[in-house]
DNA sequence: TCCATTTCCTTAACATGTTAATTGTTGCGA
DNA sequence: TCGCAACAATTAACATGTTAAGGAAATGGA
């Protein structure tokens, strides 16, 4: 992951700001369960960063009004433009993973990892 | 690593304490920065961990009396016993990794990872 | 001999992983 | 309605990864 964080230093943002941000970019407003799961962030952590993220603008909590020990976030536009604005790296970072390995061998790569930790993905 | 560290919650060390302790146990005395070296750990970290252990009494730090910016750790017998209690617990659970994939995806996953960080290895 | 530079460690400061304890909210049964 | 279990978040307490700044000792050259 060390090509990513370098890319992100720029930013000012962490690896697991980064994470946060692209599933709230994928898949919009969500609660916050979800956004931990989705994430693969335990809730403390996400507490944290979910705070970290409000304060600089790139993300809003609102509460459900129905039940008010939940919340959702939604990232802002700020939020979405460093997420646009740097995905493409990130893209090219994946790419040359890729080319270290061969597609073919790339793939085993995630299976032989999927098999021991089928939670994992991404 | 999460079996690893499920055994080692029992013994009050982490993860990267016991690997110190196995670098030691199995290489003995040594100075710090091949001790990091050989732990994958950054000085900073080792400087915390070793002053830990050391307050635990499983190593013994010395000061080189050439280079004295210089300094050598040790495990000690109680250091060294964690180590040879819970040895067999960790092979078995390396074994159960090989069992998941099969010795030879198993290989493969190693060689895999090998390629695309040359500097992990362990 | 004296100082700038280099080395080896240590500290600091900040973010996270983790487990456990705590604080609000809900919902439900007595 | 009251009281308590269940649930959602937070907060706390530790250990670590990381980058940067500090401090002490050693070294080379003027």
């Amino acid at each position: 992951m060390a090509p990513i964080r370098e890319m992100l230093s720029e930013t000012g943002i962490t690896e697991q700001q980064w994470r946060v941000l692209r599933v709230l970019a994928e898949f919009g407003r969500m609660d916050t369960k979800t956004l931990a799961d989705r994430s693969s962030l335990l809730f403390p952590s996400l507490t944290r960063i979910a705070a970290t993220l409000r304060d600089k603008g790139l993300v809003t909590q609102t509460r459900d009004d129905k039940d008010r020990r939940r919340q959702f976030v939604e990232i802002t536009a700020v939020g979405q433009r460093i997420i646009d604005e740097h995905t493409p790296q990130a893209a090219s970072i994946v790419a040359s993973f890729k080319k270290t390995l061969g597609e073919q061998d790339y793939e085993t790569l995630l299976d032989l990892l999927t098999r021991l930790d089928p939670g994992a993905k991404d």
